[in-house]
DNA sequence: CTGGAATGTTCATGCGGTTAACTTCGGGCA
DNA sequence: TGCCCGAAGTTAACCGCATGAACATTCCAG
């Protein structure tokens, strides 16, 4: 996330990529509240209004952040399910999955707690139902639809109860999320790794359980 | 928590508490970032930087808001267990118990969220480990223990993995959390009530199926 | 009484968001 | 080719907020 450097010209040829990138920085390292519009014009070397010919103000910059990090945290899910072993037997893949993708969540949360935080600051766009949605579905929430898909393909193999489907995604969603607050911002914030790791599996262990049940 | 009004005297006698009822009712209306010093001290009727009198800061009322906070998400949960039915039962008093919390959880969160989310803005103590520390433990992260004590009692009858239990609570924590954050703040926001209703009992049976697994 | 400790007040500083008015450049059109 | 306009930056200024310093008013203990 380096600033994309130019001449010293009086126009800057990309400023809102560059702010951009400074606004992804500081989420990076402080959070969504550390996203300051003067900051970020200060780090590309810009004057502070400068900014307003490329975003409509800081809630615009923030939401651009957001937009970016709920999309790291989708590629840091499909990630850890890639480097999932096991995807051979159709048996256990299902599960597998599941968890794998959960592990990436969590893991992108622990990892990168700023960027985390800031995929879920402002309130972007909702949803009307948790349902499976399946063609488009907003970019936005990228995770719930890889988790709720997984999800889908394990109930696929049991005989799950036909409504309760889009609520389980939901439950699921509901204890990854908010497992990774507690880790990340929370009262779990100061557990050792291991410890940490404990209670990831007991989340997960939940979750799948939860799954076979809804 | 209506301010406490006194004569109009030099001194106002209970500043404090004043402010804090103020800050209260700022973030019941608006949560954490609406509670504003400047702001409380125009509301109780007085200068600003008399409020430095009585907290160090921004900092500290907020603190302090959010102390209150979780002690009316707590109080919520007990008057949720309390109005149960059932506990005359005790094969299934454990369990209603556990889900008669969560529901205390999530109901609060969903009925104040201002208050809930002042509840765990600004990163507050944090446990060194999700044990079943029971004597005092401190008072601030009452729902957990309590949730915590629910759960140990629900596993006490089937034949629970010993060293999971403190981890089964923190996932069952996890869950109510996130399925508290999402339906308050996150994407989940927008659901009608019924259906936060089937989200919410999908979760809770996620949870009690954790606590047989774990 | 009276003097100091509490408790409020007024000023002043600095930061961040945002608007208005002015400046510079780059490129398309006469 | 040269000029002119609009896009992209700049400076100046306003407002609200957190916070610190110095001053004012009360209250109460001795």
């Amino acid at each position: 996330m380096a600033a994309t450097s130019a001449g010293k010209t009086y126009h800057h040829g990309d400023l809102r990529n560059a702010l951009i990138c400074a606004a992804v920085d500081l989420a990076t390292e402080g959070g969504p509240e550390r996203v300051v519009l003067r900051e970020a014009a200060r780090r590309v070397g810009v004057s502070p209004t400068a900014a307003y010919r490329h975003f409509d103000g800081r809630g615009e910059l923030l939401r651009t952040v957001r937009t970016h990090a709920r999309r790291e945290l989708a590629a840091a899910m499909e990630r850890a399910a890639a480097r999932e072993p096991g995807a051979d037997d159709p048996g256990l893949a299902a599960e597998r999955r599941v968890t794998a993708l959960c592990r990436g969540y969590v893991g992108f949360a622990v990892e990168q707690p700023g960027l985390y935080r800031a995929a879920f600051c402002v309130p972007g766009p909702a949803v009307d139902e948790p349902l499976p949605v399946r063609p488009p579905a907003e970019p936005e929430i990228l995770a719930f639809t890889l988790l709720r898909e997984a999800l889908e393909a394990l109930a696929g193999q049991g005989a799950a109860r036909p409504g309760g489907r889009p609520a389980t995604a939901a439950a699921a969603w509901s204890a990854v999320h908010g497992l990774s607050l507690l880790l990340v911002d929370g009262p779990l914030r100061r557990l050792s790794a291991q410890r940490r790791g404990v209670v990831v599996e007991a989340t997960l262990a939940m979750v799948v359980s939860g799954a076979a049940v809804g």
